[in-house]
DNA sequence: TGAAAGTAGTTGTAAAATGCAACCACTACG
DNA sequence: CGTAGTGGTTGCATTTTACAACTACTTTCA
């Protein structure tokens, strides 16, 4: 596919600027999900299984996702690429934008909200963190629990101060 | 239109996630593009005049623009409101994101490592000059040039500098 | 060994979005 | 009054998306 043009806001927005892209990338990293089935199901949104697989073939083609046990009727694992962790910015941009102009169940609203309040440096322990998952990084010595850990805390936290 | 779920990112995706409108709201903040020819012209990547009219009248309903003078056969001027400004660090995530990952022609990325080089400090100086500019808020006090001209001169250089 | 359940998709068809070119109603200006 | 400019709209062809059913293959377990 030919770009529309040399702009690097453009580029981006041909690479993931669909309806589903981002949301693919989303419950990839913050639901931990690298399966087709966990992808599908997942999904609170409803996603069509042939749109999931196209998506899907066009960020490995895009070099954001790679497919591994690509034997059909296997289970193929997706990872993400160093430049699928380095959208992660983006989708905090995007979460944190929507958490101001957009309504949101409180639960939802609890993972945007920590991270805000964590600031930047907790995104790039995120990536750190997405990079021991997906890209076989060493693992990030650390004490206590780690950044996504964190988030399921707050998490569960929100929930139970709701009842 | 019902959100398809009470997740941010979705909402920011629903409201910003198509190929255009993170388009349109480039050239309106980079380009200061205003008006609806302005726009259309101004479009490296050749948007059809439908499409734009459609935009726009989404992102004003989506309370991202406003329209002014609106009245048929005169020049209507649209401007961002808060949440329009508040897209700026989305615009900078992408722009970043693609910076890296897609090629892109040499004086498209001076704008676009600049606001890199320079830091978060600067999109915050550029969303002041744009509630300036789009929403009549005071002159920021400021000696020499301000970040949109600081862009500009960049550019410049770059571009003396490719001769 | 053989049925059942699970895997990742594909196929067919309808609905929606997009792209293109021409056209429209109005205003500003000389 | 005529011409150029304004912000669009209209009609139609093409492309993309959505939904549901179906396929080919593997794994599990009796």
């Amino acid at each position: 596919m030919e770009p529309r043009s040399g702009c690097a806001i453009n580029a981006a927005v041909e690479a993931l600027g669909d309806h589903w892209s981002f949301l693919v990338l989303r419950d990839m990293v913050f639901g931990d999900r690298r399966y087709f089935r966990e992808l599908l199901n997942g999904f609170i949104e409803g996603i069509a299984s042939n749109i999931l697989a196209d998506r899907l073939k066009k960020l490995v083609a895009a070099g954001i996702l790679t497919k591994e046990d690509a034997v059909r009727g296997r289970r193929a694992r997706y990872s993400l690429t160093e430049a699928g962790v380095q959208t992660l910015p983006i989708l905090f941009a995007l979460g944190n934008w929507g958490l101001d102009w957009r309504e949101g169940t409180p639960e939802l609203r609890t993972r945007q909200e920590l991270m805000r309040a964590e600031g930047p440096a907790f995104i790039e322990e995120l990536m750190d963190e997405l990079r021991v998952r997906h890209l076989d990084a060493p693992p990030v010595p650390r004490e206590g629990p780690g950044p996504f850990e964190r988030l399921e805390e707050a998490y569960r936290r929100a929930r139970a101060e709701a009842d």
